[in-house]
DNA sequence: TTGAAAGCGCTAACAT
DNA sequence: ATGTTAGCGCTTTCAA
């Protein structure tokens, strides 16, 4: 036997009203005379309405729906930044359908063409394809059949499409990175870890570059190019590869290095001590992210901080400005912060 | 000027064709000439047409999308659990609708109304409401309510409700972790962290206590109650207090722990390391869990772990079976499996 | 304040 | 193989 959802139909003629009366009820959306009002809610309760969503979006314009598509929440770093949405989106009414799409370019634009037709308000893009250098162009032309007033919000960029950005600046976090080691009398910085064609990365390659420059810093090619990845594995290889290089060229060790994450300050770390080396003392250590791992490690990590909340408010004040009033900024900027922990505190002699 | 997504009756009129032809090619759902279907598929292209989620699932029974209630993605057990489910999930052709509560039974019934509201197949509830050894009446209340022919599945319990269960085997992993460690010859043997009025940690404490009158270990009351929370934190308080019951009452120290989870059991480590003792020489230390800590940690830990691949199919194969070919078995165990690394090898002498 | 009626976009009998 | 038609459950003019 069959179980049936009761409707404003159902509600309607046990109230003697009409169905559109019900539906004034529910959404408040015009007056009705208390008493009628009163027998339907008391209905509602007594059957235990439950309206359709899927008629709803049917016929509203809005769905107060923002599609969220993130590469990984398994990802710390995805993952406080989706729950952060999701907290944002329920204060201005507004739910997330998240969609993991695990930086694959094909589950990517699978997910896109489901948000699609789900009729969501809006999208947010976190990672995978919005992070490419080089945008991939089969992507982009999925992008330009969106309907144009789906407002696409992402943290990376996508080349020759309309879309907005909230991002981190990139020379503010390294301002604060080097300012700070400046402060300690570092003068022989190296960065590692990262993908030259991710676009955040890229970013702060090219503005520790100008940094290193406006300081006057020793710029060692060696110091400059040390390209990785993001995990704690990887944090190891290139800071093993940065070791070797160092005595193969007979340059000096850098007395401070940011990783480009924590995961490969963590690995960073591993390596520094199988060359018997200390933290800070011999070499400082920062990075980027704060993620807890920065609180774990010994001895404990100096991080760049997001402040997660501000980012994901952002990010969801974008699309529902874009949708309300129109157009918005197209750009804005989320400001880091600097936590200051074991890893890097050590004055330097100014021989050194 | 407004966007108006095209639809399968624009499609239709200009193919020549009836509506419910666009919509047999739409779905395959019945054969059509293949010189219409030619034409259809070719306009739905020039148009970039987007089938209209909601109005499908308005007249479809099945809507292919589960709901899932998770206490929180940033806690990686919830996330990895999540992201597996959604593996098992697309692979059999659903999707995960997702709902963070933060443990809060206000957002979990809110959750809960939505996901319904969403008229999804079936739910799958993490942690929260289900975690509680006595389950909140004003939700079981709730529960009550959901259509009969929507399966409920969660990790934990309800009382009074008719729902599925997917649990670890508690006994099974105790009995692995208890194997292994009388295999090294520990007979003193502490439990520690996790609150008592959690289902899967009570069952984690009555099996342990089980386990030890079986091997006869020495059952000091003080290596049997150590409630605590689930925190790095945490773990290092309830070691810290472990330490001090053990000297107040004369008791020696426990020779291994097991930690409820690896976090408690970081926590720990720090604790016993700020007490001088070596690990595993003076102390060895196993938890459950296996999360990325358990390779991070030094020494690294020895930790239960459970197939989230495994688990996440089973959560959404149960929903689906109870779908399609009820009833389905009420309850099933994911098997859990012993990692075992650093912090757990050193072998006691027999006269310990 | 209330009701009648026309959609929203699609599916699924039922005819042909 | 294809078209006609009646919903699915709700919102929203337009009248009254």
């Amino acid at each position: 036997m069959e179980h049936k959802n009761v409707t404003i139909y159902d509600i309607a003629r046990e109230a003697g009203v009409s169905p559109a009366t019900v539906s004034r009820v529910l959404n408040s959306s015009a007056n009705v005379s208390s008493d009628k009002r009163q027998k339907i809610e008391q209905l509602m309760r007594k059957y235990n309405f439950n309206p359709n969503a899927l008629a709803r979006g049917l016929t509203e314009t809005r769905r107060k729906v923002i599609g969220l598509l993130a590469a990984d929440v398994r990802n710390t770093f995805y993952a406080d930044l989706y729950v952060n949405c999701e907290i944002a989106a329920a204060a201005r009414g507004y739910s997330i359908m998240l969609m993991n799409t695990f930086g694959r370019l094909d589950l990517e634009k699978q997910a896109l063409t489901k948000l699609m037709e789900q009729r969501v308000d809006g999208i947010i893009h976190l990672g995978g394809a919005a992070d490419d250098v080089e945008t991939d162009k089969s992507f982009v032309k999925l992008l330009k059949k969106l309907p144009p007033k789906m407002p696409y919000v992402t943290t990376g960029k996508f080349d020759g499409v309309d879309c907005y950005q909230v991002q981190i600046d990139a020379a503010e976090a390294i301002d604060l990175l080097m300012a700070h080691l400046a402060e300690y009398g570092n003068h022989r910085i190296a960065l590692i870890g990262g993908r030259y064609n991710v676009v955040s990365s890229k970013a702060k390659y090219d503005q520790f570059i100008k940094s290193m420059d406006r300081y006057g810093f020793v710029d060692e090619e060696v110091y400059l190019e040390n390209w990785g990845t993001y995990s704690i594995q990887g944090g190891e290889e290139t800071m093993d590869a940065l070791f070797e290089k160092c005595e193969q060229n007979g340059i000096p060790l850098p007395e401070a290095v940011i990783a480009i994450n924590d995961s490969t300050a963590a690995g960073a770390i591993r390596s520094i001590y199988q060359h018997h080396l200390r933290i800070p003392q011999d070499i400082a250590i920062v990075s980027y992210d704060n993620i807890f791992l920065s609180e774990i490690m010994e001895p404990r990590l100096t991080s760049i901080d997001y402040d997660f909340a501000a980012f994901g408010e952002k990010l969801v004040d974008t699309v529902i400005e874009a949708l309300d009033q129109d157009p918005a900024e197209k750009k804005r900027l989320v400001h880091p912060s600097l936590v200051v922990r074991g890893s890097s505190l050590c004055k330097r002699d100014a021989a050194s």
